[in-house]
DNA sequence: CTTACATTTGGTTATTTAGCCAAATGAGCA
DNA sequence: TGCTCATTTGGCTAAATAACCAAATGTAAG
């Protein structure tokens, strides 16, 4: 591998990464519905100001969100709506996973039950 | 948020941060071609093989690969093809970081020095 | 120009991750 | 059975990440 293709893996890597965090996914798809100042997600969230503020500076070195100040706020924006696409493609990751699970364990996976067994292990009743 | 919902982000996001290595990326990509055994990937790569091991453990435990033994050899394979969807939306984020980068430099970015400019910013010519 | 508000930045600490080495496992072969 | 090869596991250290708090910045309003 040169050190031009290494260079390639690695930027891609970052902006995964920079999705690769609940809150911050859950950021993006919030903003994908519209754009939002900092204080909105941060009364959503139940993290430190601070905190909310770190998460979206993330996103925008990754280049996902774009911000922009209005008066008093910054309003950030999803820049790139095509990250939405890897959202059904995770969903079916998890949902195989737990039928993987759900098989190992003897089960009969139905639905609903079969993510939350994947996400809740031990929780099924 | 409900407890439920955050344990569906957190599981999205344990997916994400297992593609979101540069090595781990790579081995993705290769997998998807066909299925290597560990030492083909580990000759490429450049790393310990326990190194590799390492990496392709946490793809499988993610639910992104496949693993079957044969013989002596663990062979892997790529279980969910649909994220290499996502190569061309990261392509694109890069792209636009790239441009955005080349226009706060004022330069114009032409095909590929764009790139090389999001990927080693400072060495462009 | 002082205050209040919205957000970012810096500092600190705890946790997670990545890498290497050495040792353990497990399958096939002599 | 004992050897060898392919891979995984455990232990360790260095580096990266996430969270909080406190302090700094910048903007608008009084």
């Amino acid at each position: 591998m040169t050190d031009r293709e290494k260079a390639q893996y690695e930027a891609k890597a970052r902006v995964l990464k920079a999705l690769a965090h609940p809150t911050r996914l859950w950021m993006v798809e919030r903003l994908a519905e519209r754009e939002h100042c900092v204080c909105e997600l941060f009364e959503a969230v139940d993290a430190d100001f601070s905190t909310v503020s770190k998460h979206l500076s993330v996103l925008r070195q990754a280049g996902i969100v774009d911000v922009e100040k209005r008066g008093k706020q910054m309003f950030y924006r999803l820049k790139v709506p095509c990250v939405l696409q890897f959202m059904g493609c995770i969903e079916a990751v998890l949902l195989d996973n737990a039928e993987v699970q759900c098989r190992a364990a003897g089960l009969t996976p139905v639905g609903d039950i079969a993510l939350q067994a994947r996400l809740n292990p031990g929780e099924i009743s």
